[in-house]
RNA sequence: CGGGAUGUAGCGCAGCCCGGUAGCGCACUAGGCUGGGGGUCUAGGGGUCGCAAGUUCGAAUCUUGUCAUCCCGACCA
């Protein structure tokens, strides 16, 4: 049962009283995700789950332009080829889910109660997966054996399931959607390109389409993906200078092929391990996208994952002037809709214009038409837009071109506020003093010096509760001193405090 | 798993200390006046007080147990 929750209220808490409780308000409020009766699980409602659905419509087309198809593995690993790649299973074993048992039975000391059976215990446990790599290669053994079998390029839509400690609105659930892509080849250069190419796929779809700036870059040691030789990310700053991992490709190497014994015959009939790679986002995205654009009024949607990019309201006295509204509205519809915008007429005369507006601005609507009468007399209406609350007047003439001019530039505005706001939080720090003082006075990126040590890494993260995101890919070189041991270095890498 | 809090109408809460007819706001239903930034009036409907035991003539209230959720921490996409 959801609990410190707001008063009856309309209003969200401001994210400056309360960053995390503005976060979760709004969440709710927007009609984007509910609490559930499973600790930890949330129930994703239908305007969440439409954002979600286009950002898999967009990344499923360009999964599939960059030559992948889709398959579907089973949920359950048995426990014996979860453990087969032991550096995964290591890194995974304390949140996992485990089926130990097939069947209940009525409980002979309670009525109407079930207990488990104990005489229907599994030979084998099965793990609920917290990620597909080993039920995917122990299938692939048996799909790869010649090189003319290669490359392998496939990724499936699944939920997963980890164990985590705490949990938050679709930042961190237990249970989650992602996808997962896992990919093989005949080369260790192949599976680095492709790797990288889909760490670019996510970088592009998160810019292009979520107006979300990102770096690109590489984990350090300690937050490598467990199994994978080299963890390529993309990591974002939200408002409140955290930053938030939004996608990850994994560089596998033989890893997996190792573990599950895939090999494959090259040209010259040689036998060789193949080269993996793996690479998933998850509807984490989603709360990345309310972190980075949202504001106290609610959310505010990038127009290629609106649900709904136009909502026009009607504001009329009496039946006949509803008529002649709605007469001039589904015209304008059918306009926008054939320029491919999604549109919603709201004349639900329950609510008031008023309540319309406030409600539409919640759900992060980026533009709303109202039409009136003295609209009409005028052949004009009123445009708002979400993102700066701007009201213009545009005719009702040409009102498509104009609003997908709007829409673009919306998408613009939005990317570009989230790049000032991230590319002025980025910042150098040279000693540990000023990184201290940098990560509670201006929250972002801090860029480092490191001596490259897990130990510092770890002393770090301890003391000052920042973590190493990513040594960004496009790095100078620059030789320095390690800001916490002043050992010597040669790169800066991004620090931050994460989600 | 440690710390803190909370379970009472669909939602948000009061009532509990000091046991005695279960309340308020919003939402909902019907109708009216309204309508360019969360309107208003009238009349209504809706509850095994998380669950289970106990104390008592009597328990939302006291006792014990139990389940669940939220927040903070450790862990993590």
């Amino acid at each position: 049962m959801p609990q410190r929750g707001l008063h009856m209220s309309k209003e969200i808490t401001s994210m400056q009283e309360d960053y995390s409780q503005w976060y979760n308000d709004l969440v709710i409020k927007a009609g984007l995700a509910d609490y559930s009766a499973v600790r930890g699980c949330m129930v994703i409602k239908p305007y969440g789950y439409a954002i979600w659905e286009n950002m898999q419509k967009q990344l499923d087309s360009m999964f599939k332009e960059t030559g992948h198809q889709n398959a579907y593995f089973p949920l359950f690993v048995p426990k014996s080829l979860f453990e087969a790649e032991e550096t995964n299973a290591e890194g995974f074993a304390k949140e996992c889910a485990i089926v130990t048992h097939y069947r209940l039975k009525a409980d002979p000391d309670h009525k109407g109660k079930l207990i488990v059976d104990p005489e229907a215990k599994l030979e084998e446990e099965l793990v609920v997966r917290p990620t597909s790599e080993a039920i995917i290669w122990n299938t692939y053994k048996g799909w790869i054996q010649s090189y003319r079998d290669l490359p392998l390029l496939i990724n499936q839509w699944a939920n997963v399931v980890r164990w985590e400690m705490r949990t938050r609105l679709f930042l961190r659930t237990t249970e989650f959607l992602w996808q997962e892509g896992h990919t093989a080849h005949a080369t260790e250069k192949e599976a680095i390109d492709e790797t990288v190419q889909m760490l670019n796929v996510y970088a592009d779809f998160a810019e292009t389409y979520m107006a979300l700036p990102v770096i690109k870059g590489v984990k350090s040691a300690n937050e490598r993906f467990a199994g994978a030789v080299d963890t390529y990310c993309i990591e974002a700053l939200m408002q409140d200078g955290k930053a938030l991992q939004a996608g990850t490709s994994h560089f596998l190497g033989q890893n997996f092929a190792k573990a599950f014994d895939v090999k494959f015959t090259d040209k010259e009939n040689k036998l060789d391990f193949v080269w993996a790679t793996s690479w998933g986002v998850s509807t984490r995205l989603i709360g990345a996208l309310v972190m980075a654009h949202s504001d106290d009024q609610g959310l505010v949607l990038p127009p290629k994952l609106a649900p709904i990019q136009v909502v026009i309201v009607p504001i009329f006295k009496g039946e006949e002037q509803k008529q002649l509204i709605d007469e001039k509205v589904i015209a304008l519809m059918q306009q926008l809709k054939a320029a491919g915008i999604s549109v919603k007429y709201d004349d639900n005369d329950n609510n008031r214009p008023g309540w319309k507006f406030a409600e539409y601005e919640m759900k992060g609507i980026p533009v709303r038409i109202a039409i009136g009468a003295r609209d009409l007399a005028n052949n004009v209406v009123e445009v708002a837009r979400r993102d700066t609350k701007e009201k213009m007047s545009f005719s009702m003439d040409g009102l498509s071109e104009r609003i997908i001019t709007l829409l673009d530039e919306i998408q613009l505005a939005i990317f570009n506020k989230a790049k000032n706001f991230r590319d002025d939080r980025v910042t150098p720090a040279d000693t540990w003093d000023e990184f201290l003082k940098l990560l509670d006075e201006k929250p972002g990126f801090i860029s480092a010096h490191w001596d490259g040590t897990g130990e510092t890494e770890d002393k770090i993260k301890e003391l000052a509760k920042a973590t190493i995101r990513c040594i960004p890919l496009n790095n100078e070189l620059e030789n320095g001193k390690c800001i916490f041991t002043g050992n010597a270095s040669k790169q800066r890498v991004l620090f931050a405090r994460a989600y």
